[in-house]
DNA sequence: CTAATAACTAACCGATTGTTTAGTTATTTA
DNA sequence: TAAATAACTAAACAATCGGTTAGTTATTAG
């Protein structure tokens, strides 16, 4: 009927997500967008929406990036060691591509108040929840752990997550992989 | 000579500190931090200067406040058990003054890139490193841990923190108390 | 070839960002 | 009490924020 567009949206939201990964929400502007996209304004809100539709779409994007990761965590069946794989393939997945440092989630999930944006918080709740279930699932598989041991190391784990994406973006590779070492030391 | 201050700088800037801790540096704008603090810009700014300037002396009420903290931490001879203790008093204090969650500096650290804001970002280094050199300080009073091991569970350590700050605002007092033993188990 | 239509450019929108400044008020000292 | 001076109010600053829109260009179907 008329004019193709001259851009492939999942090239464009791939390099939004980047810039995303890189400098968090708020100090992600829709002129850098712009720049990194490279489509303007018009281009960006009639496929996007808004900003946020922007970044719901990276997060989309994100969690297609790391399904290849996910999956495999997902059908493992070596329980803790699945879990220890997967810290260490998030790391692995952080050093291919570019400057991205950290998870893009855990990075920009101190910037969203359950208040201001529950869209985008429920998102993240919701990821965080995924891979909580998921440490669950492969504690849960030594057999010898009980119900409320299981409960505490999955938090811990989750926590230690936290530390892991501060890792990526400050320490060495020996640094990192002796705390993964550290963190697994007592699971 | 002149007219007096009608507030207190050190006031205002408690104030000032409290809000960034909450929201973080980018999301405080000057108007928030004039209704906060109760004066105006032009006092804000013929006091501090500049937004970095508000944000550079509320780290610094910052130390003064965890100061008590640290002196304990630092004048402690019981090593481990001092790093816990340091800990659990991080907890406290966040417990104590209004909704001020995790650890100012942790918080704002993803914020600071060491390219755009190069004076934050050393104060925010400086007081990591602090924390880091009382780490091994402590470590090293148990006198069978060797230099590799000290080293190794001081940077464990200090990515711990970033999951404490994490816990904090997102996780039970019990889940916290479960995080902090489980994180000193092979210590 | 033409009418229809979607994609594009680029200027512009009001609101808000951090920051400055002109003018007024209060306090001090001589 | 009067001149000096610092603190204050409030309006305005340019720049940027996220978002919109009028007008042009390209592609399609009939």
């Amino acid at each position: 009927m008329a004019r193709k567009k001259a851009y492939i949206e999942e090239e464009v939201i791939e390099k939004a997500m980047g810039l995303f990964w890189r400098n968090g929400y708020e100090s992600t502007s829709m002129q850098m967008l712009e720049k990194e996209m490279g489509i303007n304004k018009f281009s960006i809100y009639s496929s996007f929406g808004s900003k946020q539709g922007v970044f719901l779409e990276s997060l989309k994007n994100y969690n297609k990036k790391i399904h290849v990761i996910f999956d495999k965590f997902k059908n493992a069946n070596n329980g803790v060691q699945d879990i220890k794989d997967f810290f260490y393939d998030s790391v692995h997945i952080s050093n291919l591509e570019g400057n991205h440092k950290g998870c893009l989630v855990t990075n920009t999930y101190n910037e969203f108040s359950e208040s201001d944006d529950p869209l985008i918080s429920n998102q993240m709740a919701a990821f965080m929840d995924n891979v909580k279930t998921l440490f669950i699932e492969k504690l849960s598989m030594d057999g010898t752990k009980d119900e409320e041991t299981i409960k505490k190391q999955a938090n811990f784990l989750l926590l230690a997550k936290h530390g892991l994406a501060a890792a990526t973006r400050v320490n060495t590779q020996k640094e990192i992989e002796d705390y993964i070492e550290m963190t697994f030391m007592n699971i």
